[in-house]
DNA sequence: ACAGCCCGTGCATAATTATGCACGATGCAC
DNA sequence: GTGCATCGTGCATAATTATGCACGGGCTGT
């Protein structure tokens, strides 16, 4: 056993968890980060003490160093007295999955190569595209049917870190 | 005379400016935004001595704090090292086809009532869900299979008028 | 076991931005 | 003319943000 596998089995066991939130664990920069841009969505953030503020409440602890490199890392500006997140219009137009994100509905994984990704009907054709479009080095290639797609991946590792990414995307 | 009218008379005299000019120096403030706003859209700009510096070279002068201002007002942001402009379209990120306008290859008519639409392999259906959340009342129905789509409308200049949105939406 | 590499982090503080205060200019009413 | 209100401005500095540095943790290879 790795000595890295130890804090994955007493997170385990601790608080009941499922897989799915032992990988929200191992990276904790990219769970805040998220929470950074959805308190900054639903409100309006003044300055980067309140911010480090809110995130306590949430459970994240970071102090305004971090705080300032993440919104740095999340492209998020600051316009007079508030926060706001980075624009959707410049964004949706260069991200492929815009239009598209929508058609996914669930996310799996079968061992340790293969995600499989299952779409509404006649869509998994234009998720595909989006995904090859964006030339994630992890993915050794992907397969599309009518509504479903499988990516292959060549470590563990890299299967993890697609799904996370893929989480992110598609919010599933 | 009132004192305050001989500065005028005076720079008049030694400027040899017009009338354009001398409302340029009653609305300094707005002219200096308006510079702002332009130098901001045609270069990177860092900080706000930055700006001070390129602001002189114009023939603005003014501080730091005015400077400081004058974003606030403008509504300017702040993302990372650059200034950015205020965001002047929202409009693209509510926009269905950003993301599946690239499939779509070629447009045809059929008849009066019929529109085809050739689209890449596999992508139709996400296609035709874009058009049928636009709502367009000159739609009658939509069906599409693997890489073709039919649009039916009613009388031929609804076929006439749709078929130049479709060719304004896709660049064919 | 160790060493090396990479990454994220906090601390301290440099860099940058915002703002309180006082002032000058302007417009208006008397 | 004066007095008052409003606005923009610079100076000084408070508030906020960014970053250099050192450290710890995780991972990999030997």
């Amino acid at each position: 056993m790795h000595p890295g596998v130890r804090p994955l089995s007493r997170s385990h066991s601790v608080r009941g968890v499922q897989t799915g939130d032992m990988a929200a664990e191992i990276h904790q920069s990219v769970a805040r980060r998220a929470a950074i841009l959805r308190i900054i969505g639903e409100s309006t953030v003044r300055n980067q003490d309140e911010l480090v503020k809110v995130l306590r409440k949430q459970g994240f602890d970071a102090t305004q160093s971090s705080v300032s490199r993440d919104l740095r890392e999340l492209g998020v500006a600051k316009a007079g007295d508030r926060y706001i997140l980075p624009a959707q219009d410049a964004g949706a137009a260069n991200n492929p999955f815009a239009a598209v994100a929508k058609f996914v509905v669930d996310i799996k994984t079968a061992g340790s190569s293969l995600t499989v990704l299952k779409t509404t009907t006649g869509t998994a054709q234009s998720v595909a595209v989006a995904i090859d479009s964006s030339d994630w080095h992890e993915v050794v290639g992907t397969i599309s049917g009518d509504d479903t797609i499988f990516i292959a991946t060549d470590e563990p590792k890299d299967q993890k870190k697609l799904r996370e990414r893929l989480r992110g995307i598609f919010g599933i």
